[in-house]
DNA sequence: ACTTTCTCGACTAAAAGAGTCGAGAAATTT
DNA sequence: AAATTTCTCGACTCTTTTAGTCGAGAAAGT
């Protein structure tokens, strides 16, 4: 609903890679296996996302990807924010016409769009991709 | 960004109503020029909108659309909410599979997008086609 | 009758999204 | 060095969604 498909296997990649922090580097195969994402769309998507500066990744046999930045460093709202690209939200997105909106700084949908995505954001920044990491059912004794 | 480009024309024609209540019914074409909307677009999502009982329409020399409620008694979220149809946002739309997410209820990511959807509705419910509705630049004395 | 304006369904076009593919380059093993 | 593994890069296709159009018909008013 608010996340393309491309974006939420972003993230559950990550969180894969969260979840295997320490383990050195994963492979993309293993990945997409894990969190059943088609291999090559994957291999896309996290490329791109080397580009954030938040995953690495080395070639060869015991190549992979890997994170950058502790699970906990990392939040929900840079990912997206990465991934977006952040769009030109000081544009008034309901007016009619973008230079020929009459109430400029005051109209009424800009400031609802604002307050929206403001709320969105903030839900987002304060989740960390360690919060995402699903606990494991405690082994059985 | 979070609404398509139709569900925005959708409001802000309702929006345009709201403007004229009490001059009786507005024609398709006037809002279309009034919103810079294109016509024939219009007149697909007005009679889409009728179906909700928020307005309703007459034919003739003298027909048009008008609300049927008054525009502070119109929330922006059920506007909204009819024209997406309540997705099933029950279902967890990060897990691997519908049926094999393995955290059910407790998956992480359903509990952020419940709480972004949350944040998100809340805004939009306390926010009437009233508050939408630009003020008139007081005029000169 | 005649005009106006909504009504209905089908239809087309454009854009975004999802997913695929082949060939090449860096690491590692043998 | 040769073979293998795995990431890398760009281009490419397929599908779905969104946007927008159109013609003919039905109610309301003059």
């Amino acid at each position: 609903m608010f996340l393309t498909q491309r974006n939420q296997y972003a993230l559950r990649a990550i969180v894969e890679l969260a979840r295997r922090v320490g383990t050195g580097p994963v492979k993309v195969s293993e990945i997409a296996k894990a969190q059943a994402i088609p291999l090559r769309f994957l291999e896309v998507i996290l490329g791109q996302l080397k580009g954030s500066g938040l995953v690495d990744a080395k070639r060869g046999y015991y190549g992979g990807y890997f994170l950058l930045r502790q699970p906990e460093d990392i939040t929900v709202g840079s990912v997206i924010r990465f991934l977006q690209g952040d769009p030109d939200l000081k544009e008034c997105q309901s007016c009619i016409s973008k230079m020929q909106c009459p109430f400029a700084k005051d109209c009424a949908f800009a400031s609802l769009w604002t307050r929206v995505n403001e709320a969105v954001f903030t839900i987002f920044d304060e989740t960390t991709i360690k919060d995402l990491v699903p606990h494991e059912p405690a082994a059985r004794p």
